[in-house]
DNA sequence: AGAAAGCAAGAGCACTGCTCTCTCTTCTGC
DNA sequence: GCAGAAGAGAGAGCAGTGCTCTTGCTTTCT
């Protein structure tokens, strides 16, 4: 061949390997922390699933942190992907009820995805930084949530609340950083009401709420409903 | 020794030995657990730690997830000491200020006990069934924030809500269960306050709230206020 | 006093993450 | 077009893990 070829196939044979034994690996990975959670998983075990020697698998993870790293990226995009499509889907219905259905889609992809779940909104692996790279993955789902609060028609009133300075300076730099404009009270609204909902969902699966309730959906739902109205979403 | 002495002395020295070993083990893993999070204890490190073979601690705890057990009932324990005695120590002030203060003594422990909080809260050890053994003491913290509600001093008024039976059947068990008199709608106040309570505490201490908020503290105390007028606790 | 039970130590097994060396293949610069 | 560089996989090995089993010794019970 004398002529130039795409980008994207100039890249030869080795590396078009390398990216599929990657996936494997992380394919094979993701496979175990779903069968028995992140903390169990094992490089070695990981190595013998797709068929090479662990000492091998560091020419692609520089070590198991990375490759959960990598996990977790996957993870918060797979919830992130869920989360986008039910709200996309939502798209045109009282913001409530949008609201609601966004919660009861993030429980159900959690509920699905215990493992996934635990990796991302669980206790964080002790060596590990948080590099940068989750960041984008991580917002992914609460800039979704925002979207149902900005593409809201009209608010309804809440009651108002003292904001000390130091938190109201914060505020006016996550609204700009999400592109919502609505008041100090209504911040603190979502920021609540975004808590809750991954605390609610935290207790249910981690078994906090083992012996309070028994219908945890109807709890979750009952509760999101809440968050909806103490934010200002209306229901019509 | 003719006599039978007391219940308490009859055991040897052997026994007193045992309990005596016990909780050095204990505490040597308490420390290490502080120190480096739940996950990296490791049983051979604290049998070095208080001088003994690691075999050796077999004797005392059936597995590394027994000995985690007891700590997890030890760290429930602190944190219910800790929470009883804020709020019994704010006794006859307005119930919103016991529950902001409540709440602010919590994530006092918490901070201080990063890693213990962890341990109680986070993801779930796998293998690790939550044994009843540690619901007594996991349920004080819980306990002590409903008292503030129960001694409340008369509730201003919420909005009605409306509760599907399976959640209202629940509800009315658990009322019973932690002698509560108060509405349906109350109920779920309760319970979405304090998921919410620990939902943000654990947003703050697993680094959710990294690039949301700086102020933690600020955020934390405006979020328990709301929770507290959203259950209908008076601040006068 | 003799038997039974409790305790600590040591060796050992199967596993872990990770490093280093070695060989073989693929790619790249001249 | 070919030599040297770079990449990929395998294997051995190190230090560490949880846990078991056996072996002595001490305390307790009868």
């Amino acid at each position: 061949m004398s002529e130039t070829p795409a980008e994207s196939t100039v890249t030869g044979a080795r590396a078009r390997a390398r990216v599929e034994v990657r996936t494997a690996i992380l394919a094979a990975a993701a496979k175990r922390v779903a069968e028995d959670g992140a903390i169990d998983l094992s490089l070695r075990a990981v190595a013998r699933d797709v068929g090479m020697v662990s000492s091998a698998i560091y020419r692609y993870f520089a070590s198991r942190d990375d490759l959960l790293t990598a996990l977790i990226i996957e993870a918060y995009d797979s919830l992130g992907d869920h989360a986008e499509a039910a709200i996309e889907h939502s798209r045109g219905r009282p913001a409530a009820e949008r609201w609601v259905d966004a919660a009861l889609a993030i429980r159900a992809w959690a509920l699905a995805h215990r493992h996934d779940y635990a990796l991302i909104y669980g206790t964080p692996i002790p060596g590990y930084a948080a590099p940068d790279d989750t960041s984008t993955s991580g917002t992914r789902v609460s800039r979704a949530l925002v979207s149902i609060v900005r593409d809201a028609d009209g608010l309804d009133p809440i009651p108002e609340r003292r904001i000390p300075p130091s938190l109201a300076a914060s505020f006016a730099d996550l609204r700009q950083e999400i592109d919502l404009d609505v008041d100090d009270a209504t911040t603190l609204a979502v920021v609540t009401a975004w808590s809750q909902l991954f605390g609610l969902l935290s207790f249910e699966l981690f078994g906090q709420t083992r012996n309070v309730v028994t219908d945890d959906e109807a709890l979750f739902r009952a509760a999101a409903t809440a968050m909806a109205s103490s934010i200002g979403l209306r229901d019509e």
